[in-house]
DNA sequence: CTAGGGTTAG
């Protein structure tokens, strides 16, 4: 009957074979269906995002206008297609005539409002449209907390949910999923906890785990993007039944938690369970090989991508893109990016930061003028992409004038982020006092990161009176920041400081900081293995210990001396002594040298810095054994060949 | 009418 109500002027849009997204008729098709209530907008969500949002809006602007007396139930629908396409202008218009109609005070149309607002990015007219609805219920109230959360307002989220409450409006398992999303937006552990009892207390238990797994996947997201992996795993392990999504969300929780290896077992137990996994679920996948220096396994996961026809996914693609920069092969980067049927600015930016790790500054800057050329707008990450790149590679000119550019020709400001690449952009070139300068003119209170690449540039080039400013202002802010004392400690050393290095040491021990476990992996046979400082466990421990013995030897004839007049800054225990075996990254090495074939190349990944004794040691032992060893430590790649290395910054 | 998980940087 609404169908009918469409007049004549309309029926050009009306289509009765139901969507084909690849045909240019798709446009007047769905908009039909649309305006068709019960067809329902999500044939036109589903169907249609991909296709130009300002074509639509016009096409539904046409149709509305022309519609003789449109009703609540027309504008629903409408509403929706205006919130799917982000069309704020047409949404507005369509706003209007609903004020001409009248049916503004009906609660369907105002939900509907307040969730294209939201949508929509206008989260104040939202706001405008809730406070003026003479009547409001739960959908109402959910669309107002959800619109909240996705503009990056958790704690306003929050104050809505106690007000709704308060108001007596019982909530639905939604009110539930945007109250957990709002923790872990903030990473409100301890909201998140409050709202997990409260949906036990008030029995609305029994709908959570039985019959809708999304308020418990909800629940796991949370306690994973809060940090609490414990919790995490509890609630999954409770859920009587688990969809894709509850496995979806354990392996982003593992992989972001630095747990990548126990994120791929968890993969392979879902699949054994017989879930068919998703895009998504390739994704962290992706996400967890490259954490872990995982290529074999990146490239199967790569091929399983091709046979399901993933791979116009631009999410798969960036992942793909990531996974392989971040595994040392920058070359299957490149023919995912050239195959890519579509890409977004995420694409470019992965790419330029797959040449910033893997310093090659020069073809990131060239990347980033294809992308000019390409027409395809720059964000401020891209900008963060572009000076690491910079400052990896030392092109401190070009950094500069990136930086001016960033504001005056693209119009994004400088975030923390921005600054704190200037800093170790002109800090690694020695520009100290430049460098300084830019912390102090934040024009937020400066955070932690920038005074930590302000003593690190000091740690490199012996500035002990600065570097001692720096730390100064880090502790004050995070007291227990185990990498201050490293820094600090190192800095003494290398400046032939020895009491104040011990010293800082001691202070750091009596305020109980616990410095990090320097860890290790590397990849041998489809199978990824990890190393910590001192390892004994490895089943292969007295092959390694015997390798490195040999390699000592070799290293030895070759001219090597080792440094023990640095403090090994990835060490648990205060080793002054030089001994091969402690370093998680010699014992990966060693092990990579016993079980691969000859002349392979290795690759390693370490969750710290490389230093500088590892970077000594490591190029003698690819000039004794002559193997090509990458190792990629927190930050960037170094291609260690015949006793030498592309990165030239610090050593 | 509202509804869970996804890509890049530090």
């Amino acid at each position: 009957m609404i169908v009918s109500s469409i007049p004549s002027s309309c029926s050009s849009l009306r289509g009765s074979n139901g969507v084909s997204p690849s045909s240019p008729n798709t446009l007047s098709t769905s908009t039909a269906a649309a305006t068709n209530s019960s067809m329902s907008a999500n044939v036109l969500t589903t169907h249609n995002l991909r296709i130009s949002s300002r074509s639509l809006a016009r096409n539904l602007l046409r149709c509305s206008a022309s519609c003789t007396s449109p009703n609540n139930f027309t504008f629903v629908p409408v509403l929706n297609a205006c919130a799917s396409l982000r069309a704020l202008e047409a949404g507005r218009k369509v706003h209007e005539e609903i004020i001409q109609s009248g049916c503004e005070a009906d609660v369907f149309v105002g939900s509907s409002l307040v969730d294209m607002y939201s949508k929509c990015g206008s989260i104040e007219d939202a706001c405008k449209v809730f406070n003026n609805m003479p009547s409001r219920d739960a959908v109402t109230w959910n669309a107002m907390i959800l619109g909240h959360v996705k503009c990056g307002q958790g704690q306003k989220a929050l104050e809505l949910f106690h007000q709704m409450q308060q108001k007596g409006v019982q909530p639905t398992p939604v009110t539930l999923i945007g109250v957990l999303n709002a923790c872990a937006s903030m990473f409100a552990l301890q909201e998140g906890r409050c709202t997990h009892e409260q949906i036990i207390e008030s029995g609305w238990e029994s709908d959570v785990f039985v019959g809708i797994a999304v308020v418990g996947n909800s629940l796991i997201d949370m306690y994973a993007k809060c940090g609490s992996i414990e919790d995490a795993k509890r609630v999954f392990n409770k859920l009587p039944s688990r969809d894709v999504v509850s496995w979806n969300v354990m392996i982003f929780g593992h992989v972001k938690y630095g747990q990548g290896q126990k994120a791929l077992e968890l993969f392979r137990q879902m699949q054994e369970e017989g879930v068919q996994p998703t895009p998504s679920t390739v994704v962290g996948v992706l996400n967890a090989c490259a954490s872990v220096v995982a290529l074999e396994e990146g490239r199967r996961a790569h091929d399983w991508v091709i046979k399901s026809g993933w791979d116009s996914n631009v999410f798969v693609g960036n992942s793909l893109i990531d996974m392989y920069a971040k595994c040392g092969s920058l070359e299957d980067a490149l023919k995912v990016f050239n195959k890519m049927p579509s890409r977004d600015v995420v694409t470019w930016n992965a790419m330029i930061v797959g040449y910033a790790i893997h310093g090659h500054g020069k073809e990131a800057l060239k990347q980033f003028e294809q992308m000019r050329e390409e027409g395809v707008q720059p964000d401020d990450t891209t900008f963060v992409c572009l000076l690491s790149a910079c400052s990896h590679s030392g092109l401190v000119d070009e950094g500069l004038r990136f930086y001016s550019s960033m504001s005056t020709v693209y119009m994004i400001s400088a975030n923390f982020q921005h600054y704190t690449c200037m800093v170790d952009l002109l800090g690694h070139a020695g520009r100290l006092h430049e460098a300084e300068n830019m912390v102090l003119a934040m024009p937020y209170k400066p955070q932690v990161a920038a005074w930590m690449a302000l003593l690190g540039a000091c740690r490199i080039h012996g500035n002990v009176e600065m570097g001692e400013r720096a730390a100064k202002q880090v502790l004050e802010l995070e007291p227990e920041n185990a990498a201050v004392y490293v820094l600090l400690s190192n800095l003494y050393t290398a400046t032939g400081n020895r009491d104040l290095s011990e010293n800082i040491e001691r202070q750091r021990k009596e305020r109980s900081v616990k410095k990090h476990r320097g860890r290790t992996w590397i990849e041998v046979d489809n199978e990824v293995h990890t190393f910590v400082v001192d390892d004994q466990h490895h089943p292969q421990m007295i092959e390694i210990h015997a390798e490195l013995k040999r390699l000592s030897g070799l290293m030895h004839d070759a001219g090597y001396v080792p440094d023990t007049n640095f403090v090994l800054h990835d060490v648990e225990e205060e080793e002054k002594v030089f001994n091969l075996c402690h370093h998680s990254e010699k014992l990966a090495i060693a092990f990579g040298l016993i079980n691969s074939a000859p002349g392979t190349p290795l690759c390693i990944r370490k969750n710290l810095r490389v230093c500088r004794d590892c970077h000594t040691s490591t190029k003698f032992i690819s000039k004794v054994v002559g193997r090509a060893i990458m190792v990629r430590d927190a930050n960037r790649f170094h291609h260690f060949q015949d006793g030498e290395c592309s990165c030239r910054d610090y050593w």
